[in-house]
RNA sequence: GCCUCUGUAGCUCAGUUGGUAGAGCAGGGGACUGAAAAUCCCCGUGUCGUUGGUUCGAUUCCGACCGGAGGCA
């Protein structure tokens, strides 16, 4: 039986830092984060990134551990994570796996594998300027003679995912439809304890994210940002695609309104939001913890400490 | 006070040579297997300001009234 441990997940600013360390200081616990922006380091304020105050003496981990200018991946995230859970079971403590990317949690949990190779930025950069030049719905068709398997699941328009799939056919010579299939037979890694925070009113979410942001304006997100990018930080990196920071860049360079722009941060969390949710209510297993219109954290550890007791993690 | 323009989906606006209307944004839903805070897909009934009139039929034409903008006094 694969070891158990406890999963905190919910759209941005649901409490589920909070909740993680509560839960960690009265369980022997380390959080190990699942958020794809946190791993930068110098990029706090945005990515509401648990400060020492916040975190309470519990150990974080994947926090820091990348540069902003350098690649990351799900596989990345999956190798470190997986490597840090083992080290604190190893320990006899209980791993608390908090954070908002439902990829990177799902894939470390289920335990699939990546096809094998590293993303070959070259081939990258000609499919994507073939992309540009042809149209996505022409490497749909390419793909559809590979791989009609991911053709019928793609859209011609997604991009992003028909390159992938001809990348690995490609680098590999095998499919990946092929190589999905083989990696959702895996067993999974963990067994998992998920509780899901959310709001139950959408406007209520609206308001915590719209504080948040206040917040970080006034904690200095603009700072942060005109560092980054005085250090050299490329804008058109991934970390630079983070919300707070693309818009804030845009602002600051062009001179522009940075009042306007938080307030686009806001929107534009707001929809990430939304897509967070969508993400976690596919996975039938999360036991919810519904705030009503604001987090009520004795309550949610109370419900939490029993659901821990029936998986048998108490 | 007079004149002109204007009042259509939460917002900005199209449109109907008279047969009850459609885009963008917002919003909702979904997807998601090495970029994922990224990316992609689907979803538009609303007293067409109010009220009279003309008409088989008015949101569309005419009048009055009530908002809004501008101009002249």
């Amino acid at each position: 039986m694969p070891p158990k441990i406890l999963v905190i997940v919910g759209p941005t600013a649901s409490g589920k830092t909070a909740l993680s360390v509560e839960l960690a200081l009265r369980c022997n616990g380390e959080v190990v984060s699942a958020d794809s922006m946190q791993i930068y380091r110098s990029m706090d304020i945005g990515t509401a990134k648990p400060t020492l105050a916040e975190r309470r003496g519990v150990p974080h981990h994947m926090l820091d551990v990348a540069d902003p200018g350098e690649d990351f991946s799900v596989a990345r995230y999956v190798e470190m994570a997986s490597a840090c859970i083992e080290d604190i079971l190893a320990r006899g403590r209980l791993p608390i796996l908090a954070g908002g990317t439902g990829l990177y949690i799902d894939s470390l949990l289920s335990g699939r594998t990546f096809a094998a190779f590293s993303p070959d930025a070259p081939l990258r950069a000609q499919f994507q300027r073939r992309a540009r030049e042809e149209g996505s719905p022409a490497l749909w068709r390419e793909l559809e003679r590979v791989d009609p398997e991911a053709a019928a699941r793609l859209h011609p328009n997604d991009e992003k995912r028909i390159i992938r799939a001809l990348e690995v056919w490609q680098t590999t010579g095998r499919t990946i439809s092929e190589h999905n299939r083989e990696t959702r037979a895996l067993p999974p890694r963990y067994q998992a304890l998920t509780i899901g925070l959310a709001f139950r009113r959408r406007e209520d979410m609206w308001a915590r994210i719209d504080r948040r942001v206040d917040q970080m304006m006034a904690d200095g997100l603009e700072d942060e940002v005109r560092a980054l990018l005085a250090r050299g930080v490329p804008r058109t990196c991934t970390a630079m695609q983070a919300i707070g920071y693309k818009e804030l860049v845009q602002a600051v360079s062009a001179g522009g309104d940075v009042k306007a722009a938080a307030e686009e941060v806001k929107l534009r969390s707001r929809q990430y939001a939304k897509r967070q949710l969508t993400w976690f209510r596919r996975n039938p297993d999360v036991k919810w913890h519904f705030w009503d219109s604001t987090p009520d954290f004795p309550a949610a550890l109370q419900s939490s400490t029993a659901y821990m007791e029936e998986f048998g993690l108490l």
